[in-house]
DNA sequence: TAATTAATTTAGGTATGTCTAAAATATTTT
DNA sequence: AAAATATTTTAGACATACCTAAATTAATTA
């Protein structure tokens, strides 16, 4: 198996479209990959080309994008090597969780697997990111994602918190005023049909969050 | 005082034409650049106008090469960086000695200055990276490099061990079963005038190793 | 369903950082 | 000091990864 070198501009257009996709699953349009990449859809169009030819995309003019499964297994290696550095720079260099993020776009396009897998021993083996976002192993598995949000529940039901999507400032600062992080348990208290916000129960103390916050709060139902 | 932003390959001229210019006291040839950053000359010549219009280098047509002030502030970042980068590959992520030096070559272009900050505490605020090499603090002051080999020293003057130039691998196995490394003290016993090398003492035991050898060991004398 | 609008692609252009070949300058040898 | 050699620079090309403007195709609306 010939080990690909891919530029960084393909590496970060591969990962777009796998997390575009859905795990795979899904057509990616251009437009999409233009807004997330912030490039234009003329340049998009040209990558496109590009990984085809490699063979890493599946793409019909005008129509779509489909990540292919050798596509797949480069872009979960991109993942996890974003995420083993989001974990380190959390863990062990004190950074914030909104801090993160930015920094481990570049670390992940050091490439050496050496690095990476002694990264990997040194941290322990994690499991999930600082934000819940599952890590795949060296051979690409990856745990499965929890796709249900505080706003999916009814009234009553509990949920442990499991993923925050969003590594905005602002949303850190909320969830820090709110004492919400990876694994603490909330309850629906009740749901506002004004302006679809949800009160919510944590730690004893009663809440409202809006529906935004709310759907970007995943969790694993209890 | 605006942070200029260079790009990767602007980082790698600007370190080799520190290096090459003992701490940027001498002039650089065009040349030597080329060689050392396996570039044709003419493409070094492209570099050095580019280099010259951010101020970071003086160039005198057909003259030579001198780096300026601010060259030599930026060239120390980076080298602070590199050798930040190797103690936490040795040290935390057991690398060989002889496998750091690629992989921090990658890192050092990591443009982030909380990440290079954060790192250096938590290593502790190391002084030399395992080559021996000195490493610049945040203000870019760096200490004094020992210039004594192992060669310039006459029979029965003792040194120890301070750095070792070269990553090579060859040169990494010779030094274990030699059983040096960086606070060995070496003892000279006997100089053979034939092939120039060297009879020495280590923790008692007597062994001859060639000049080359003796040249790349630095030492402190005693 | 025809017209309008939106999305996508193509065509042609630019900056970066490399290259080869040729010209200019400096150094060394005879 | 003239000739030969070595070094450096210039000129012109090329790949990458972007861009804008125009053309093409698809989707939506009237």
């Amino acid at each position: 198996m010939t080990n690909i070198v891919l530029s960084k501009s393909e590496e970060n257009y591969l990962k777009s479209i796998y997390n575009l996709s859905d795990s795979g699953s899904k057509l990616v349009t251009t437009n999409s990959i233009s807004k997330i990449l912030n490039i234009e859809p003329a340049s998009v169009s040209d990558m496109i080309k590009k990984l085809s030819k490699k063979n890493l995309i599946y793409h019909q003019k005008y129509k779509g994008t489909q990540i292919s499964k050798n596509g797949i297994k480069i872009a979960l290696q991109i993942i996890r090597k974003h995420r083993l550095w989001e974990v380190f720079l959390f863990e062990k260099l004190n950074f914030k969780w909104d801090e993160i993020h930015e920094v481990a776009e570049e670390l992940e396009h050091v490439s050496s697997n050496q690095l990476i897998d002694n990264l990997d021993k040194y941290l322990k083996y994690p499991k999930i990111d600082p934000h819940g976002d599952p890590i795949p192993n060296k051979l690409g598995e990856i745990d499965f994602v929890d796709k249900i949000s505080i706003y999916d529940l009814n009234i009553g039901q509990k949920g442990i918190v499991s993923r925050i999507i969003n590594e905005d400032e602002e949303f850190f600062n909320l969830l820090n005023k709110l004492k919400i992080e990876i694994g603490t348990e909330v309850k629906i208290i009740d749901k506002i049909e004004y302006d679809s916000s949800i009160e919510i129960l944590i730690n004893n103390r009663s809440v409202i969050i809006s529906k935004v916050v709310a759907e970007n709060i995943k969790i694993t139902k209890v």
